[in-house]
DNA sequence: GCCAACGTTGGC
DNA sequence: GCCAACGTTGGC
């Protein structure tokens, strides 16, 4: 089992939309970035994976979900209406991918990026890293448990 | 709104 | 293949 973090802008897409989609799932398309499809193809069903908010006065970890299905082409490729639209992609030769995520629970509370810097043993987390910008990245198993047992601790 | 960091594009 | 120009991300 593996862990990672996915990023969103609360604006564009939230973890409550997440839980109420139905079955508190869906689609995970529009990540046009080689390394952040690569890490999407390595998604296996059942790793968990962290909900971040970016773009925001405080960007936070604010939900846990588990990957649903593992990657299939993006449709939205192919899609001339849609913003993620790639002339360049082929029928039966796909260059973007898309996973399902499940929301499995919001975090008793929002683990901020700032709290994450300070906190013992996540500074070397790629989330923290000088120009980091990946909208999905791997979490390591320590990482994880870490930042679970943080949102149960009252600050 | 600014700007650093990074990825992509395209001329040569 | 190099690299300048440009676009995007996302924290601050």
């Amino acid at each position: 089992m593996r862990y990672w973090l996915i990023k969103s802008e609360p604006s564009e897409y939230s973890f409550d939309d997440l839980l109420r989609e139905p079955g508190s799932t869906a689609r995970w398309d529009g990540v046009r970035n080689y390394q952040a499809r690569n890490y999407l193809r390595q998604m296996r069903r059942g790793d968990r994976v962290l909900f971040y908010h970016s773009s925001i006065p405080a960007p936070a970890i604010v939900g846990l979900a588990t990957v649903a299905a593992e990657a299939y082409p993006d449709p939205t490729q192919y899609d001339e209406a849609s913003e993620g639209h790639d002339p360049k992609a082929r029928p039966g030769q796909p260059r973007w991918f898309a996973v399902d995520i499940r929301a499995d629970a919001a975090l008793a509370r929002p683990i901020t990026r700032g709290e994450l810097r300070t906190a013992r043993g996540l500074a070397s987390m790629a989330l923290l890293q000088r120009g980091q910008r990946l909208s999905v990245m791997p979490i390591a198993a320590a990482e994880w448990r870490r930042i679970v047992a943080l949102a149960t601790e009252s600050r």
